[in-house]
DNA sequence: GTGAAAGCGCTAACAG
DNA sequence: CTGTTAGCGCTTTCAC
């Protein structure tokens, strides 16, 4: 079965090509084409169910109406979330998103960014890695519509939308500080990206602002990818050497899963004395025993902002006069105590 | 700046466009172009950093290079986590993935294969929802490769990963017998494709072979995509009209986690004497306290499966003498006790 | 060994 | 109001 084109339709309709197209991108009225034409044609489309050849139509028009996500991994529940709620608004205006996992990985990450490319893909919305500033840049250059969120890339002049880590680390901080505790742990990945670093800074600040000194002890870096064995011997080894911890900060949601996890090796109960945080929430922390507070993120409205300026520069990307200027969202973090 | 084409290239080279493509595609040996003109071109695609033009190639060749996968949800863990696994396969022989969630929703899904359709991926991989037999059935009518999972289409000859479903919940309802279960219920969806069919008769049969009356009062069935609010209440009548029930059999983790929170709210303790099993693993089961004992998927050869599948039929879908049979596997679930 | 040219299906000047 | 036609960038047949 050969799939139709234009043609197929133009002849059975015994008119033009060129009229059949106008029909087929609503150009018919401006076109002032005949109603009866309209109709008879608009009949044989429906009766045939004649679908353009949408490849044709992007090498011509030279866009693609889908749009590039790059996400560090779209299995962690954060980003699928996320990519959730880009693709139900994007599919309302007519884009497919087409996904990518970084791995935290820049030579993969930009291998992506060349596929996409090469596919014509219209915009990109990235979680970026450190190493790609210079492909985001020549994206921009070429004046396509890029959004970058989960972490910022400082000195680039690029849309993003990102959540204020430094407060919500400080927030959880101070919360613990409140609580009493004395013994703050920060565990974090060794992967230093903006985001990242602020978390960490954001612990420190609320630290020193409630005069409590840093312990470089109380502080563990887990490699990005690393395997699971190793995390879990390296937590043990924090807990063990430093028994005067009285609560832990993790800096992301899978990292205090795997602590929970080696916690529950250990034995080591989770009680007034003892309080863990995760940035990022889960359903696991709502549902453990006892249940875990978090830093959550806004998701549904980091997605809703995110989509929202890539439509919008797609919808004005012929007259970049009408453009809005950089938008550099920052979402506040909410801190859920449970 | 515009973009180059193959044309610039040829220019540059001094060749023809001819040449240049047959370069590009491995064709150079095979045409008995000589290595000088070989290497000068490449040399020129290198420094220019030269990438053809993706939709002019599909447009030409009529491949794409991209697989649609069609999920019920890419945000449930379940499927995030499959995507991943293919998305790293198919990455690896220079495919891409492009997604989309049907949300159970017939409607969407036949939307989207539409959509797939006019931009001419090669291939799918689909977990279909009840009502799209027939769009399947155009797919294969026109030679397309496509591969469905986690729900089978039993009347349709299409090439299916699946996972044993019945026994899974056989196994499951077994385990809570042996352990001196007399009131189990069941909780499930009310959406019946055949896999989640095949949960409940598994739960039926095995009940029976051990003697013991399907009670419909044990039986509770949640509306997909019910709001939160109605699943709890529904949850809690069930608990509330049956105090005698000793263990509960979740047909699906989403709604497993649901009814830890609902237990948590009316402060029924899970032990000894009431026991829970989810079908599908989570974090959240793992590490509850007490843990959680589910019927797991092997995730991992559920994707291994479904990519090789297509890639293979891809390879060789210009010679469909070459193409295997059908592919219907069926997988064995594992019972993880805790 | 290399090049000219047709054409994939569609859009959009430009003609009439 | 509708049709003719020139490409979009690439692959591939055929010719030299």
């Amino acid at each position: 079965m050969k799939a139709l084109s234009i043609k197929d339709i133009a002849k059975k309709a015994e008119v033009s090509i060129t009229t059949v197209s106008f029909i087929l991108n609503g150009k018919a009225a401006q076109m002032r084409i005949s109603k009866a034409v309209i109709e008879k044609v608009e009949a044989i489309i429906k009766e045939m169910e004649f679908k353009p050849n949408q490849v044709a139509r992007s090498l011509r028009t030279g866009n693609t109406k889908t749009i590039g996500l790059l996400v560090e991994d779209i299995s962690n529940p954060f980003f699928a979330s996320i990519a959730r709620k880009i693709e139900d608004k994007a599919y309302k205006k007519g884009y497919k998103i087409s996904y990518s996992s970084t791995e935290n990985n820049p030579a993969k990450a930009k291998d992506l960014i060349e596929m996409f490319k090469s596919r014509q893909v219209d915009a990109y919305i990235i979680a970026p890695v450190p190493g790609i500033e210079d492909d985001i840049k020549l994206l921009l250059a070429e004046g396509i519509p890029v959004v970058i969120f989960d972490r910022n890339l400082p000195d680039l002049d690029v849309n993003s939308v990102a959540v204020d880590n430094f407060n919500g680390t400080y927030i959880a901080t101070e919360y613990l500080i409140n609580k009493g505790k004395k013994n703050i742990a920060f565990v974090t990945v060794d992967v230093h990206v903006d985001q990242m670093d602020n978390r960490f800074l954001g612990y420190q600040k609320a630290l020193k602002d409630h005069g409590q000194l840093f312990n470089t002890a109380l502080y563990t870096e887990i490699p990005f990818n690393n395997p699971d064995d190793n995390t879990d011997a390296q937590l043990k080894l924090m807990f063990e050497l430093n028994p005067e911890i009285d609560a832990v900060l993790f800096s992301t949601n899978y990292l205090a899963i795997k602590g929970l996890g080696v916690l529950k090796q250990i034995n080591k109960q989770i009680n007034e004395d003892f309080t863990i945080i995760s940035y990022d929430d889960h359903d696991v922390f709502r549902l453990h025993t006892p249940p875990i507070s978090v830093v959550d993120q806004p998701i549904e409205e980091i997605a809703e902002r995110i989509i929202d300026i890539v439509l919008h520069e797609l919808a004005n990307s012929n007259n970049p006069l009408n453009r809005r200027g950089l938008s550099k969202v920052v979402l506040q973090p909410h801190f859920i105590e449970r």
